[in-house]
DNA sequence: CCATAACCGAGACGGTACGTCCGGTCTTATA
DNA sequence: TATAAGACCGGACGTACCGTCTCGGTTATGG
C-alpha cells in the first residue's frame, strides 16, 4: 500500500518510541505538492520549494518520500480516490461515453497539469512506471474494464482485451503529448471506436 | 524547418560576417547528446555533459539550442529521418502489421529510451510539445496515414479519422509507461484492431 | 567588528535556529585563502578554488563573505593580530628604526604577497578600502603613533601629524608598487628621516 | 620605448609589406580604455569592452597589447605626456608646493580613477610594475627631482635622498587606498615637512 | 595590375570562473 | 523520536570573458 513511503503501515503503526509522526504535517506536504506543481509545473517542482509551500524542514519530507515524484504520486492518487466514480447502467455506448468524458474532463484543468507530471516521470524512470500503475494507474483500468465488460456480462468469463484498454486510454496521452484539447467530442469518437471494436469481438 | 535552433535558416545560410558555425562541432554535439541520453538517461542529461562528450565549450552548445530537450530533439529527428521507411504494398493488413512491428522494434532499444525521454518532456512542456511534434511526430503520423489510407484508394477523397491515429500511436505509448515490452505481438494486435476500425467505417 | 561577513557578530551569537556555523570550516577557508594568495597570486585567486582547497563547497564562502577580497582581508587582520607587536622603551631612534625594521620585513615574503593584494583592491574599491582600513590598518596607523609620540611623553596632548604617518607608511607601499626590496637599510632611511620631522616640530 | 606594445617600434617602422596599422584604430582603442576604465571601474573592465567601445574587433587590441593593463597604461602614459609640466623659479618652498598641488589635483578626477588601476594592477604583478615605472612614474619622479633640486644649485652634484621621493609619493598613494581626499592642503602638509627634510641634509 | 601579405571587423570556438539553485545529508534546539 | 531551521558538500545551471581561430574584405608593397 504505502510502497512508496520509505517506512511501510506495519512498522509506523506499531507502537515505538518517541515523538509520532504529525498527520497534519503529513497532509500539508501534499497538499503543498499538488499546489505546487499546479503553479509552477513539474520541471520546476522542487522538494525544497515543497517543504517552504508546505511549512515543513526538507528533512521531513525526505523522511517520508524518497522523491517529488513519489510525494506528488502518493497526493495525486489519494486525490483521485475520492473523486473518479463509475456508473454502470448496462446500456454500453451511453456508459462509456459518459466515463470516458468524465476522464478527459477530469484531465483537463489543474489536475491535467498533476496527471502529465507523473505519466512525464513514468516515461524515463521505470520504477516509477510501475509505482505509478500500481498505486493509480490500475485502479483506472478496473474501472474501463468493469464499464466495458458491463455490455457482455451474458458471456460469462469474457476478457476485454489489454490493446482496447492500450489504445482507449493511450489516445488520451496522446492527446495531451501533442497539445491538443481534450474535448468532449474527443472523447465521443474513441468511446465509438472502442464500442465498434467490442462488438466485432 | 530548423526553429528549434536560436537562429533559423534563412538567417545562417546567408552570408554574415565572422567565424562560420562548426559543422563538425555541430554534429559531435548532436551525437553526443544520443548517446548520453541512451547512456545515462535523460534525467541525468546535463548541457555540461553534452558539452563534455563532444569536447566542446558549454557555451558552443547554448549558442544554438536553448535546452537538452531541443538537442535530443534535433539529433532524435535527424536521426529517424535517415531511418524511418515506409513500404506500401495495397493489403492493408500485412502493410499495417509491418509498419507497425518496425515501429515497436524501433522503439525497443537505444532509441526508444531517447523517444521516451522526448514525450516525457513534451508531456510537462507545451512549447516544446508542439517542437517535437512539427519537428519529428508530423512525418510519423503522415507515415501511418499512408499507410492506413492505401487500403482505401478506391474511394477518392478519404481521410483517415483522427482518433485512429491518436488510439495506434497512443497504444504504443501507453506501453511505454507501463514498463510492458513492446512486442511484435503487441503491435500485431493493434494492428488488427485498426483494420477493423477501418473497415467499419 | 565583524562587518565584513554577512551577518554580523551580535546575530549569529544569538542562539538561532538550525545548524550552526561550522568553525572548522569557516577556518580552513581563511587558511586557505592564505595559502592560495601566496601560491598563485591573487589575481589567480578564485573563490572556487578557495572552497576545492579548503574541501568545502562553493555555497559555504558565499554564505559568510562577499568576495574574495573579504575573505583574504578577515584571513589576513586575524593572522596580524597573533603577529604584530609594538615594544617601547622611549628611545625613540631605535624604537622607531625596530618598529619599522619589523614592519619592512613582516611585509617582505609570504604575507607580503597577501598585504600587496589588499592594497590593491583597496585601490580600486572604495567600500573595501574603508574595510581594509578599519579591520588592519587602523590598528598599524595605532602602533606606529604609539611609537612616535612615546617619545613626545613630556609634551601632553601631543598629536602625531597625520602627514608623518602617510610618508611612513606611504614610503612602503611607493617601494612594493615599484619593484624594490623592502630592505632593513632602507627602513632606516625612512625612521631616520622620521625622526627628524618629528625634532622639527 | 613601445616595449608595452608586441612588436618594438623597429620592426614596425621598418617598410613591411602588407596593410599597414591603423593609426586611428590604435587611438580609438587607448581613447576607449581610459573612458570605460573611468566609467565602470578597472575591474569591470575588459578586452572585449574596449573593442566594443572602440568599434573595433577584439584581435586587433591583442595585436598590439598583451593585456589590459598594458593599454591603459599606454593610454596614461601617453595623455600624461601630454599634460603634466614642471615649473621651477628657484623658491623650493613656492615650487614644491605648487607642484604638489598639481599633481594631487591631477589625480583627483578622472584620471586619478585611471592611475589608481595601474598602481593596483603593479600591487600584483612585478612584471607591469616595471612597465609602469618605466613608462610613467621615471619622468614624474624626474619632474619631482628636478623641482627638489632646484633650492640647492649651489652644492653641485646634490643628490635627492630616495626616501624622499618615496615618502612623498609614497603619502600620495598613502591617502588613495584609504578613502581619503586628494586636497591642497593635504599636498601643502606634505610639501613642507619636504622642504624641511631637505633643509636638515 | 595583379599577387602577396598584413591588417581589420565580426564572431565562433574551447575553456575557466562566476554567483545561484537545489539535492540529499547533517546537526542544532525544541516538542 | 519527530520536527523546523538551516549549515554543509557537491553538481549543474546559464552567463561573461579569456585568448585563439577563421571567415570576408581592405589596403599596402613589389613582381
Amino acid at each position: 500500500m504505502n510502497f512508496m513511503q520509505k517506512q511501510d503501515a506495519s512498522s509506523r503503526n506499531a507502537v515505538r518510541p518517541g515523538r509520532p509522526r504529525s498527520v497534519a504535517t503529513q497532509e500539508a506536504i501534499l497538499a503543498a505538492s499538488l499546489r505546487l506543481t499546479e503553479r509552477v509545473g513539474y520541471a520546476q517542482l522542487t522538494i525544497e520549494g515543497i517543504a517552504a509551500e508546505a511549512g515543513v524542514g526538507k528533512q521531513t519530507v525526505y523522511r517520508w518520500w524518497p522523491s517529488k515524484a513519489a510525494v506528488v504520486l502518493e497526493a495525486f492518487a489519494r486525490d483521485a480516490r475520492a473523486v473518479v466514480k463509475v456508473r454502470v447502467t448496462g446500456n454500453l455506448e451511453i456508459d462509456l461515453e459518459k466515463f470516458l468524458i468524465a476522464a478527459y474532463r477530469r484531465l483537463t484543468g489543474p489536475r491535467g497539469v498533476v496527471f502529465r507530471s507523473l505519466l512525464s516521470e513514468a516515461l524515463i524512470n521505470s520504477d516509477f512506471a510501475q509505482q505509478f500503475y500500481d498505486e493509480y494507474l490500475q485502479s483506472r483500468v478496473d474501472d474501463l474494464k468493469t464499464v466495458l465488460s458491463s455490455g457482455a456480462n451474458e458471456a460469462e468469463g469474457f476478457e476485454v482485451p489489454a490493446e482496447l484498454v492500450e489504445m482507449i486510454y493511450g489516445a488520451i496521452w496522446y492527446r495531451m503529448a501533442t497539445n491538443q484539447k481534450l474535448t468532449p467530442a474527443a472523447a465521443r469518437q474513441v468511446a465509438a471506436a472502442a464500442v465498434n471494436l467490442l462488438r466485432e469481438t
